[in-house]
DNA sequence: TATTTACATGAACACTTGTTCATGTAAACT
DNA sequence: AGTTTACATGAACAAGTGTTCATGTAAATA
């Protein structure tokens, strides 16, 4: 019903294409040219061009919330509670590069109802992350800093990583990749 | 000549607009809205939309190259190069942050020659702040790491701090947020 | 065998886009 | 006083936009 080769060959290229052009310069048109049929037939996949947008973003949106929820209501402290989160954005990142492409780059583009609703929910995840900082600031483990400022400066070095596992490059082993982010947010890149 | 109150006015309100909509989603006649007057009067300021964005964009990104040629012929080390590239980064941004936000977000939109020249001056501005943590690391001053990574980890953090300048809230301090980034990008969030 | 399903086409639609042109006006210079 | 300069308008354009509709076909299902 839902699993069909086409229809996961139309949407993984139209990722790509997304991705590359941007969701305003794609056009319907070019969606169709790059899947080698007209324009009408996009159609039979989605329902507009709109709603592609808002199921892509909020799909793997809800990917994070669920991640980020677990963790919060899990029994670690801050400290290994912040490494669960990058371990789990990186692995989730990993497994679906374009679709995190779109939501860093173009939620812009959501309309009015959908866009408050998704910007509601990021700010969601945003607070959970400080409130973890904010405890482990308050247990000591973390140095007495601006939650809110380490809150952006994480997730804006996590936002990047998308790009290490996009299929026309080398990717990197999303383990090591994250090893490699927990070092530097915790310990910055100054020898001791 | 140039110093037209004016003209002033049409550029500071148009480069808000667009970073509001995204360039794209910025129509010439929602321009001309904003600024309550009509369309055709538009190109009173301006030759076309596009070069509008050209001229931005290379006006502010030459801003940045320029302050790293500085840094990189100058005599210091390692280290101390890269606190300047970061206080630099940031008090350019902190005077013009909604250039650096359309540097950040909108050159995308740029078309087929002007794109290329564009990616491969970032790429070269990038290409140095590697090699400044290359020196570091050989120097001893820096931890053993991906080099290229941490070039890009240290940019992603850079890249979102226009928000704090935004006229729209409170705007920070370039002076505490250059202390504040320097101290996460050397030492981490981890207490000691 | 009959019928539903998934995938495909081509023509047309209403609308929006960036841009141009001819023209106008009030202030600032010469 | 005459002329340049900066700023402004309204109408029109050609091209491109997302979307719809009627229609078709071949394979899977009943």
């Amino acid at each position: 019903m839902t699993n069909n080769t086409k229809r996961d060959r139309f949407f993984n290229l139209t990722l790509v294409l997304i991705h590359e052009k941007g969701f305003k310069a794609t056009t319907m048109r070019a969606i169709a040219q790059n899947l080698q049929f007209e324009v009408a037939n996009v159609y039979n996949y989605i329902a507009s061009k709109e709603s592609f947008l808002e199921e892509s973003l909020f799909g793997i949106q809800q990917e994070f919330l669920l991640a980020m929820d677990t963790i919060e209501h899990s029994e670690y402290d801050a400290r290994k509670k912040l490494e669960l989160v990058i371990g789990s954005y990186i692995q989730i990142t990993s497994e679906r590069p374009y679709e995190q492409a779109l939501l860093v780059n173009e939620w812009r583009n959501l309309k009015t109802p959908k866009l408050e609703e998704f910007v509601k929910r990021r700010r969601e995840y945003e607070r959970q992350l400080e409130t973890i900082i904010q405890q482990g600031i308050e247990m000591g483990q973390l140095r007495d800093m601006d939650s809110e400022l380490a809150t952006k400066m994480i997730l804006s070095t996590l936002r990047w990583s998308y790009q290490k596992f996009l299929s026309n490059k080398a990717q990197s082993n999303p383990l090591i990749l994250e090893k490699q982010l927990i070092d530097f947010i915790f310990h910055g890149i100054l020898m001791k």
